[in-house]
DNA sequence: GTCTCCCATCGAAAAAATTAATGGATGTGA
DNA sequence: TCACATCCATTAATTTTTTCGATGGGAGAC
């Protein structure tokens, strides 16, 4: 049983008539007999009487006709599934690193949920590799990363925006006192840092390999407001993105360390997978970014 | 939009797979997957993200798998249709002339909606000749008179049983004490007849005829109950189906009248059109008839 | 009776669905 | 890492289905 042949069977009911029902929808009059033939033999029912030259449903047709309409309906509620956009209910996976979560994302959530209160947001904090590896093995639907702006295999950039990755200390530290730092003032200091995955943590390893410097910090800590707090009691230096600090740096509680050849630029960037539907809940996502000041 | 690839949509999301599902719907797996490309292109919408050698649903695909399944329940609902036999809320409508409903009918709808509850009957009650109209001319499904045993044309007969029209009177009729009347015994007392279109009354008129005698009634009634009620008040004779007048002979308030040489025999007979399908509440009803004792 | 209207039928034509074969991409397992 | 198997996409050919035009029969209107 296909639609085509209950549409042309319920018009033939609004109109009484086969030859009316054709010229409507455009048939001609031999294959709207056709098409009720086939359904009657289909579904082994008589649909009409054919009395004189009048038709009228038989008592199995009125019965067949109220699920006509329940298709009718339901098919009608399938045309209009593309324009409501984003007022269903929709699941967005997001994979994001943590410094990025608590310094950029967060704030963007009750705007989010502003705009599209329907959408379910799930959310995997991971390093940067493993992110990829999900986009790529569509775990996840959209990523929110720090990295050097590389291509990567599969995946499109959908947003980029500069990260500073500063040198940072408590405001009460002796450090902050000098107005010119370089390398090795740091490397003096009691060092925290990320995990060994995470990508500044890499860029400045890889920094300092070229000048054949090892990296070897006091303390290694996997979550960035840790960081921090430990930073503000004095504990020590680290290196982390601009956009972590930067509130703190304002309030006076950190302070961003200036030391001379160590501009270590990152790009905040959200890919998705390139074979994957762009649904308006990724892209929402995408301008909220874009529009974080 | 047809059903069949909105089928083989819901497969394939149950299987998580084209092939699979080519495999068990009996399609080779090209067929699967241009039945997509077809939805999606009537659609509008992407139905699956295809990424790596997996498939998934998009939120939009999502949202038509609801109504996918909506569409699957109606369709099973539709091929049960034939099945659960007259279970279903449908119109009988029934032509009948008044006696054959007094005297036969009346007393079968008690069993008539024990054994179909849900059938709504609707009953007209006309001179035969208006009946086998409106029967042509589907106004009515079914149709029980009295008649002689003629081809009706376009009509088919279901069922027939004879019936004797009898001379009545009131069993306290001074008529009622001889053994043996003639037609003019029975002409000196005053007649009350049906209708000039009852069929019985044509009958008489036209046996008459052939002796050359004219009837001339000196009351017409077209109600036999009342008719009835008028003889056995003792107002005269009447000329009626034995059906109607049987019980009340049965317990002696009325006679029937011994005629020489007027055993008119007609029978009753259920028609309906012959381009109708016959529908269980049609079925029903001649069986019901046909099994009355 | 003739004429028109309506549905059924039939063979031809058009359109659509289906297939088999092939290819590309992606995991998998030695 | 290199075959190998798996999965979906593509294409051209084939088969099936749908549609059409012409014709016919029956019923109702004038």
């Amino acid at each position: 049983m296909e639609l085509r042949n209950v549409f042309t069977f319920v018009r033939i009911v609004d109109l009484g008539s086969f030859t009316k029902a054709a010229q409507e929808l455009g048939y001609s009059q031999s294959t709207v007999t056709f098409q009720i033939k086939q359904l009657e033999s289909e579904l082994g029912i008589p649909l009409f009487d054919r009395i004189g030259k009048k038709i009228s449903l038989t008592p199995l047709g009125e019965e067949f006709l109220c699920f006509a309409i329940d298709l009718m309906k339901t098919t009608s509620q399938i045309k209009s599934i593309g324009s409501q956009i984003g007022m269903n209910k929709a699941k967005l996976r997001v994979g994001i690193i943590e410094s990025l979560f608590i310094g950029r994302l967060a704030e963007l959530i009750p705007e989010y949920f502003r705009l599209m209160p329907s959408t379910q947001i799930e959310t995997k904090t991971s390093d940067g590799v493993k992110l990829y590896q999900m986009l790529r093995s569509n775990e996840l639907d959209i990523i929110y990363v720090l990295d050097r702006k590389i291509y990567q295999k599969d995946c499109i950039r959908a947003f980029a925006s500069p990260v500073k990755i500063v040198f940072v200390a408590s405001s009460q530290h002796p450090i902050t006192k000098e107005k010119k730092l370089s390398i090795s003032d740091i490397l003096k200091q009691p060092l925290i840092l990320t995990e060994r995955d995470s990508i500044y943590r890499k860029e400045l390893e890889e920094t300092l390999a070229l000048s054949d410097i090892e990296l070897t910090p006091f303390l290694e800590v996997d979550n960035t407001s840790i960081i921090m707090k430990l930073i503000k009691k004095g504990l020590g230096i680290s290196f982390l993105p601009e956009y972590i600090v930067q509130e703190d740096a304002r309030k006076n509680k950190l302070a961003i360390l200036p030391v001379d050849g160590y501009d270590i630029t990152l790009y905040s960037q959200v890919f998705y997978n390139k074979n994957k539907w762009v649904s308006p809940q990724m892209k929402l996502f995408v301008n909220l970014l874009s529009n974080q000041t």
